[in-house]
Formats: C-alpha cells, sequence, structure tokens
DNA sequence: TGGGTCACG
DNA sequence: ACGTACGTGACCCAC
C-alpha cells in the first residue's frame, strides 16, 4: 500500500456512521459477544469493510468521515431534525472509540467538521479530488442520500453486505434509478417524499412513486409548487399548504459542499497500517481471524495425546470410586477459565491451545474396552459422530467421540474402509448407545441418531440436543455450534474447514485426515456440546422451557430421524409418464403464445416477458406495475388482472403452473429417489421456523401440489411401499380456528365447533346474518377468507385485496365479524397488548416468538409484529398439538410393534405407510391420540383417509 | 447471489 | 400517515 508512483489516483472516502449502524445490525441476530461480555459486531463488521476495501480496490487515498458530535446547521433549520431518531445503541457507543482507534492504526485520517455532518464533508472533499484530477472517487456508504453528488468521476461504492457483493453507483445508475436527468433533481424526490429515518417531513400523500412522477413532470419542487394549478383534488390541496414544508425538506437532504475544509491529498495517502498497534487492538478485542488474514499470523494448537498402550499398564480414563467428582484431580474446561478470567483479571483463555484439556484417542481393545466401562457409569453423556460427509443416506462413520466431563473427552477412530470392521467397533459400543438409562447429549442429534442407524443402533434412553435447547431460547436466530460456543462459552472451536479444507473439487473429508488430528476436533466438539448443555438448562428452566424441550422437542428427534430414515416410495415410472404429457402440453402453449406475441422469447425471464407484454404488445392500458428494482411486474395478480383483455396472459400463468409443476416436483423428484431403497428421505428440520413449525428440505415434501387438477396428479405418484401396504392420511380438521376458540374462549365459535357445524358457512351465517340454510357458495367463500385472516391478524386492505372486493365492504364485514365474535376482538386487542409489555408471544405450552417490534415507532414494522403476535400463538400451538401427538402414535406403534411406519408430517397432517392388515387397528388410535394430544376447550376433529397413492388417501 | 414467482399449510 | 394478511422452500433468470 506504499506510494509507488500510482498511475491513477484513486479516492475512496468512507461514510463511518452509515456504515458502523449497517455493521452493528448484520450481526444483530447472530451477536458477537467477546470474552469480556462486549458487543463487538459493529467494530468486526466495520473493520471487515475497511480491510475488505483495502485489500480489493487499493486505493491510492482513503480518509473516513465522522458526523460532528455538534448539532449541525440543519437542526437550525429545522428543530425536529433527526428528532424521532433513537438514541445511539449503547453497543455502538462502546464500538465508536475502537473504530476510531483502529482507523488510527491503519494510518487513515479521520475526517469531522464541528457543525457538519458526514456527507458534507465527503461531498465537498470528493468534489475537490475531482477538480484535482482525481481519476476516480468512491464515496463509501449504503446511504441513497449520497446519489446527489455521483458525477462522471464520483461514484457510490457500496460495501458488500450480508452476502451481497459490493456494488458501485455510477452516474447512469442513478438517473435511471430516481428517473431523472440531472442528480440533483434526487434532492427534489427525496425533499418530496421525505425520510423517515432522518424526520425530514416531505410532502403529506407523496410516497417514491408520486415524487418520482412530479418531478419527471415539473423538474423541480419549485416549479411544481409554481404549477400547483395543473395539479388534482386532495394532491393540490396538499401541495399548496405544504409547500414550504417540501422546500425546507429540499434544504434539508441537500448535502452542502462547501465545508470549510483544506483538500490536502498527502493527507489522504494510505500508507501502510501500524501492525503493532493493530496486533494490541485484535487481541484486545479478540478478532483471530481478522487478525490472522490482516496481519498473517496464525493460531497455533496442541493435538490430541495418543494413547500408547506400550507406555504401561497405567491407564489414561482416570479410574476412581465411579463418581464423577473424583475422577479427576482438578477440574479442567472451558467455563471454569472463564470464571477464573473475572477474577484475575485481563488473561482470556479462548481456543483449545488456551484451555487445559484431556483429549484422548482411543484405539485400542483395550482401550475402548476400558471407556465403555465408564461411559456405563455416567447418567449422562454428549457424543458426535464424526463421517464422511453429509448425506446420511451416504455417509459412513469415521470416528465417534465421547464426553461426560468438561475438559476430558474420548474420541474412538472407526475403521470406515472396512464394513465388517466398523460395525464390529459400533457394536461394542452398543451397550452403551442403546442404554436406555443414560442421557445421550448432541448437537443436532438426529444427524448422529441417524448415522448409527445404518449400523443398526437404536439409540436408548432420553436424548437432549443443544441445538434445539438454543432453539427454544432463540427461535430467530441460528444455532450453528460454532456461534453458540463463541457467544455462551467464548470459545473459539476449531473450525472444519481448519480440518479438511475449504469446499472444492477435491474436497477431503474427516476420512482423509489422521485420527489424531480428528481426535481434537471430535472431542472438542462433545466437550463444547456437554458444556452449552450445562449453561443451557437453567436458562430453559427460568423461562418455564424445559418442560416443552424435555418433554416436545427432544422426544421429536427420535421420532423425525425414523421419519426420514424411512423415506416415502415415489413411482418414478410414473412421474417420467407425467413429465412427457406435461412436456407436451407446456410446448404447445409455448406455440401459442410466441404467435399471440408475434416473435420468440424466454417466458420464463421476467425481464423479456415484461419488455414483451408492455413494450412490445403495449397491454395494461396505462397503468403499469413495476417492481421495486424498476422492472415491469409480471406476477399472478397482473396477469390475472390482464387475462380477460389479453389472452395471452392466461396462457402465460398456465405455462408458468405447468413449468413449475415439472421442473419443482415431476422432474426433480425422481431425481432424489435413493438408489438403496427407491425411496425419497426429506430433512425436517426442527429448528428454522419462528412459530414452531417443522419445515422441509432436500426435497420439501411438505409443498407438494394438490390445489389444481395438474398439481394433485403429482400426488398419485407417492405410494405404499409395496403391494401389502397402503398409505393412511390422518389430518385435523380447522386446527388453527379451534385454537383461537378456545384462546378467546368466544361462546359463539365454541358452540359451533361443539355442534359440529362447517365453520365457514356458521361464520357466513353470523357476519351475513342470514340462517345457516341460506348462506350460499359465495358468502361461505368470503367467510372461509375471513376466518384465514382471523388468523392472521386481518386488515381491512388484505381481505379487500384477497377477496377482490373494496375497502370499504371488507371494513363493514371485519365490523360485523366483530360484532359477532366479540370474544376474538379482544383477543385480539389483549394478545397484542400483552406482547406489548413482554416483547414476546407464547403457545399454550410456553414456547416463545420475539417479538422486540412490538413497540417500535416504524408504523408499518410495528403492524406486522403485532400480527405475529396473534398468529404466533395460534400457528405455534398447533405445532405443538402435532408434535405431541407425533410422539404418541411413534410410541404406540413402537410399543406393540406394528409394521405402520409415519412417513411424512405437513402441518396439520400425518401420513402413514401400513401393513394393509394393521389398517382397522391403528387408524381408531391414530385419530384417538391426535385427537387427545393436548385437549381443548373445543373437540378437536381428525379426518382419515386411505388409499394406493397419496392423492387417494384424502 | 437475490429477486420474482409460486408450491404448500 | 403508512403499507398491509401468517409460516415455509425451490426453481429460474439476471446480475
Amino acid at each position: 500500500m506504499t506510494d509507488t508512483a500510482p498511475a491513477r489516483k484513486k479516492l475512496f472516502l468512507l461514510d463511518a456512521f452509515a456504515l458502523i449502524y449497517r455493521a452493528h445490525f448484520a450481526f444483530s441476530k447472530n451477536p458477537r459477544i467477546n470474552s469480556k461480555g462486549m458487543n463487538t459486531g459493529a467494530v468486526l463488521g466495520f473493520t471487515n469493510t475497511l480491510v475488505e476495501v483495502l485489500q480489493k480496490e487499493k486505493p491510492t487515498h482513503i480518509g473516513v468521515a465522522f458526523d460532528a458530535a455538534k448539532k449541525t446547521f440543519r437542526h437550525e433549520q429545522f428543530a425536529e431534525y433527526k428528532a424521532q431518531r433513537q438514541a445511539m445503541p449503547e453497543d455502538i457507543g462502546t464500538a465508536i472509540p475502537y473504530i476510531k482507534k483502529i482507523i488510527q492504526a491503519f494510518n487513515i485520517p479521520i475526517l469531522m467538521v464541528d457543525g457538519f455532518e458526514a456527507d458534507d464533508v465527503i461531498g465537498t472533499l470528493a468534489q475537490r479530488a475531482e477538480e484535482h484530477g482525481f481519476e476516480e472517487v468512491y464515496m463509501m456508504t449504503p446511504d441513497k442520500d449520497y446519489c446527489q453528488l455521483v458525477t462522471e468521476k464520483v461514484k457510490i461504492y457500496r460495501p458488500a453486505f450480508m452476502g451481497n457483493s459490493a456494488e458501485v453507483l455510477d452516474l447512469d445508475h442513478v438517473l435511471q434509478r430516481f428517473e431523472i436527468d440531472r442528480v440533483e433533481q434526487v434532492t427534489d424526490i427525496l425533499g418530496l417524499q421525505g425520510d423517515a429515518s432522518d424526520n425530514i417531513p416531505g410532502i403529506p400523500g407523496i410516497g417514491e412513486k408520486t415524487a418520482k412522477a412530479l418531478i419527471k413532470q415539473y423538474g423541480s419542487v419549485e416549479n411544481l409548487i409554481a404549477n400547483v394549478d395543473q395539479l388534482k383534488g386532495k394532491q393540490q390541496e396538499n401541495v399548496r399548504n405544504f409547500a414550504e414544508q417540501g422546500l425546507l425538506s429540499k434544504e434539508l437532504a441537500t448535502i452542502h459542499v462547501n465545508v470549510p475544509i483544506p483538500f490536502e491529498p498527502e493527507e489522504l495517502c494510505c500508507s501502510v497500517p501500524d501492525e503493532e498497534k493493530l496486533t494490541a487492538l485484535f487481541d484486545e478485542l479478540e478478532f483471530r481471524q481478522l487478525a490472522a488474514r490482516v496481519l498473517k499470523t496464525g493460531p497455533v494448537r496442541t493435538s490430541a495425546t495418543p494413547i500408547s498402550p506400550a507406555k504401561g499398564k497405567k491407564s489414561l480414563i482416570p479410574t476412581g470410586a465411579g463418581h464423577q467428582a473424583s475422577l479427576f484431580a482438578a477440574p479442567v474446561g472451558i467455563t471454569e477459565f472463564i470464571e477464573e478470567d473475572e477474577d484475575t483479571g485481563p488473561i482470556v483463555r479462548r481456543t483449545l491451545a488456551d484451555v487445559a484439556h484431556q483429549y484422548h484417542l482411543v484405539d485400542t481393545p483395550a482401550l475402548r474396552k476400558e471407556l465403555l466401562k465408564f461411559l456405563l457409569q455416567q447418567k449422562e453423556v454428549s457424543f458426535d459422530t464424526e463421517t464422511t460427509g453429509l448425506d446420511t443416506m451416504t455417509a459412513r462413520l469415521v470416528g465417534l467421540s465421547f464426553c461426560w466431563l468438561p475438559g476430558e473427552a474420548y474420541y474412538v477412530p472407526v475403521p470406515h474402509d472396512d464394513d465388517a470392521a466398523a460395525q464390529a467397533l459400533v457394536d461394542e459400543f452398543r451397550p452403551f448407545l442403546e442404554h436406555e438409562g443414560i442421557l445421550k447429549i448432541g448437537q443436532n442429534i438426529k444427524y448422529d441418531l441417524t448415522i448409527l442407524k445404518h449400523y443398526g443402533i437404536r439409540i436408548g434412553g432420553p436424548v437432549f440436543d443443544t441445538m434445539l435447547a438454543h432453539y427454544l431460547l432463540e427461535p430467530d436466530m441460528r444455532h450453528n455450534m460454532d456461534v453458540l460456543a463463541e457467544t455462551y462459552l467464548h470459545y473459539t472451536p476449531i473450525s472444519i474447514i481448519e480440518l479438511i479444507g475449504p469446499k472444492g473439487k477435491k474436497q477431503k473429508t474427516m476420512a482423509d485426515i489422521p485420527p489424531a488430528e480428528v481426535a481434537d476436533y471430535a472431542c472438542e466438539d462433545a466437550d463444547v456440546t456437554l458444556q452449552l448443555k450445562h449453561v443451557f438448562e437453567p436458562k430453559l428452566e427460568a423461562l418455564g422451557l424445559l418442560k416443552l424441550l424435555n418433554e416436545v422437542e427432544n422426544p421429536l428427534v427420535p421420532v423425525l430421524a425414523d421419519v426420514e430414515y424411512e423415506g416415502v416410495r415415489i413411482d418414478s415410472s410414473a412421474m417420467g409418464e407425467y413429465s412427457a404429457q406435461l412436456q407436451g402440453y407446456i410446448t404447445d402453449i409455448e406455440k401459442q403464445i410466441f404467435a399471440e406475441a408475434g416473435q420468440e422469447f424466454n417466458i420464463g425471464s421476467p425481464k423479456q416477458l415484461g419488455e414483451v407484454l408492455f413494450d412490445k404488445l403495449q397491454l395494461g392500458g396505462g397503468k403499469i406495475k413495476k417492481t421495486k428494482t424498476g422492472q415491469y411486474a409480471t406476477g399472478e395478480e397482473v396477469l390475472s388482472a390482464l387475462a380477460p383483455e389479453a389472452p395471452v396472459a392466461a396462457l402465460i400463468l398456465e405455462h408458468r403452473q405447468l413449468t413449475k409443476l415439472r421442473s419443482t416436483y415431476v422432474e426433480a423428484l425422481p431425481q432424489l429417489v435413493c438408489s438403496l431403497d427407491g425411496r425419497v428421505h426429506t430433512s425436517f428440520n426442527q429448528a428454522v421456523t419462528a412459530t414452531g413449525r417443522l419445515s422441509s428440505t432436500n426435497p420439501n415434501l411438505q409443498n407438494i401440489p394438490i390445489r389444481t387438477e395438474k398439481g394433485r396428479e403429482i400426488r398419485k405418484a407417492f405410494v405404499p411401499r409395496d403391494a401389502d401396504h397402503i398409505l393412511v392420511a390422518a389430518d385435523y380438521s380447522q386446527i388453527e380456528l379451534r385454537i383461537m376458540a378456545d384462546f378467546s374462549q368466544d361462546a359463539t365459535m365454541i358452540e359451533a365447533f361443539r355442534q359440529g357445524i362447517d365453520i365457514h358457512s356458521s361464520t357466513a351465517s353470523k357476519v351475513f346474518k342470514v340462517p345457516l340454510s341460506e348462506v350460499d357458495s359465495e358468502m361461505r367463500r368470503k367467510a372461509k377468507t375471513v376466518n384465514f385472516g382471523i388468523i392472521y391478524g386481518i386488515s381491512a386492505f388484505g381481505l379487500a385485496q384477497r377477496l377482490g372486493i373494496g375497502r370499504k365492504e371488507a371494513v363493514d364485514i371485519i365490523e360485523a365479524y366483530f360484532q359477532e365474535f366479540p370474544a376474538v376482538k379482544q383477543f385480539m386487542d389483549a394478545s397484542i397488548n400483552k406482547a406489548r409489555e413482554l416483547e414476546y408471544a407464547e403457545t399454550l405450552l410456553g414456547r416463545r416468538r420475539y417479538l422486540r417490534d412490538i413497540n417500535s415507532r416504524n408504523a408499518t414494522l410495528r403492524g406486522f409484529t403485532e400480527r405475529n403476535a396473534i398468529n404466533a400463538p395460534i400457528q405455534g400451538t398447533a405445532a405443538d398439538i402435532i408434535k405431541i401427538a407425533m410422539i404418541r402414535i411413534h410410541d404406540w406403534l413402537d410399543k406393540e410393534k406394528l409394521g405402520t411406519r409415519m412417513i411424512l408430517q405437513v402441518h396439520d397432517e400425518l401420513v402413514f405407510d401400513a401393513p394393509k392388515e394393521e389398517v382397522d387397528l391403528i387408524i381408531p388410535r391414530i385419530q384417538e391420540l391426535m385427537i387427545n394430544a393436548l385437549p381443548l376447550s373445543v373437540p378437536m376433529e381428525v379426518e382419515v383417509g386411505t388409499g394406493q397413492n397419496w392423492l387417494q388417501a384424502h
């Protein structure tokens, strides 16, 4: 980065606060807390951005601008300016001194001028730089206000963010995005539409779209005001009444390029960083990876102690009286060291190299025997499997690790190139693995259960999954073990990439690494998992979530492992035939579309489609919807509206449907059929949804078509395993509305369910005030939509949209509904109030969904969160109920040694593959177990069907 | 890699 | 005044 006569002068100007805020919120889902309890997300994010731009863009000159601490001239113009902006989060406040020190350590100047904001400083310097012959000037910020400063040479550089790559906005880009001729007009648009985050008022009733249209027509706010007479109705009134406010807003949005700051290129020259200072700072902040990247120094680790049987009879597995506490002279492990830190000061133990540990390689028959003996003495053990890959159907076991005391773990390599030997080794540990009295702890333990199933092991005893424990604690965060270790143990485990290398063509697996090296990694995983369990358990207890974990989530794990392992048989040849048939339809429709369009094009490309429809064919009659990226919108809604006047729109919709069916289902599913058993094995993820539902991936078997004729056909390919079996599908009828009835205790709704009346007809009868017998299908359809709306946290606009009716009519329907079901209204209000107070909503079993935006001043965000406050307990309770039913049914089938297998869960439906002779036995029992899983004050109803395929079973 | 679209409850 | 139903995952195209 030294100045070696650069050919082009390239200046980067960073907007510090904008980048810091963005970095801070980027880490809000996965907060980075160091061992001193400091949230380092903002510092890390900002520094990463800085390092990246230095390394990738290699600027010749650079500066970082901060807003002045004091009020700026804008506050004098408008007292309310940025008034409603929330106080700076405390974590950002503590981050700033560090960020400044880091910038200084990089020998980069900090730019700050009293009375001005960073954008004014950057704008001024950018302009001067251009005057001084700089070929490239980049303003680094995510803030769109800067668009007004862009010129041929001055551009905006939006740093890479949350997976997005960095983006440069040049002059063309800005003009196109704002639909303007000159960049200065950005201030006119911002002045009209205002900016809620800066409390710039704008003119009421004018948003982004109106602002663009008006400026396109009138060129400026001033000219718009001068021609206010040409406007119509309410808009004219607003522009007239708020003319001054509009002009002020434009002024506030204008970046001033006359800041009294000298332009001294030498000051901004890039120079080498002060490595000593950086090392100290990164050390203090505990940025190890960043330090390694910037300072080219890597971590050093010790390896596991191999146990050599030749070294004598003395076992390295401590012996003792069988009491855990007496096994060791002194407790070792991560947790203990953290506690010491607090007492003794700044020593921070963070990786394996820093932490006292005894990780043992157990690789002889004698040692394995001894390990087993100890395992069998424990009440709870964490364990982990190492395998050759992540695909459970093909992965083979490489090793097993065990831990029952923090800091002390054992790794048993498995001969992965010899199936018989591997089986024999696993069998050695069968007494432990199948022991009913020992709690098995794991991180995502379903994976380990599934791997062991391939070796004929059926894990005994209860399981405890730390991933699920954390899912209950923080449902909307990630539950990756490395992150959990960082956050809760202040410990950085060896990364898998460090061990087996990055993903690539010749990806190594655990099998390619010497067992002694794998031992550290594997032992550490078991160790960390055990310690996480000990951290999570009291937290769950305190929040009343331990019962939900122990009685629902954890017991569900082996059930799901079985369901996935069992798989679903797919009739691939039927799929193949249907694929050909669909292809026939598709080709036919394509021809018709091209004929209508007068040209061939890619119908699957929204861009090309939009151009054909709206530019070439001139459809839509003027009012054409666009997406936020400026393309023509061609969604279902738009095309349906077009269909009456343009048959081509209907054809495109049909084409979309058919290609969707072909690519997502008919073509994809047979590819996922396992060659070993001819079935597809989905993965049920138990820790992704915010509400407690399961999700299904690879393939997703929870969204197999049913709503349309051609879609339904696909279900015919879901078949029983053989001719002696049959599919049984059991689904809860209206489970969410029943839960609403129970929660609200609405007398009318409860009565309808107790009477067994069709709930949508019943609602229609009440809302439209006609006798039940006079409810027609149209009324029922509307009532059904209303009932769904109720569960989702209804809004008049949403209902109107769905029903294709006016807003007024929707308001009337909702009012009528609440009049007839007053307790439902009360319940909805109470749910929101409760959530406002607690900042979370909870299900009947106490499962939480945090709603931290429920008190937001942002009305849109708040509204969204309020609907969640209503929906989450309902959707989540339904999820709780079916999970309990699954556990009970699984247990019963197991206990009765029946051949029936649960093969799918689709939120309110369970599908079984049953021997034909068991059908009469299982149906009433499945019904009973589902109905009584969690009794409510209204009866539950479960419909059951059977068939030779999934469609028939409905 | 994200946005658009669409499949399900 | 503002933007709108709740929860998911997969595919395609264009960048």
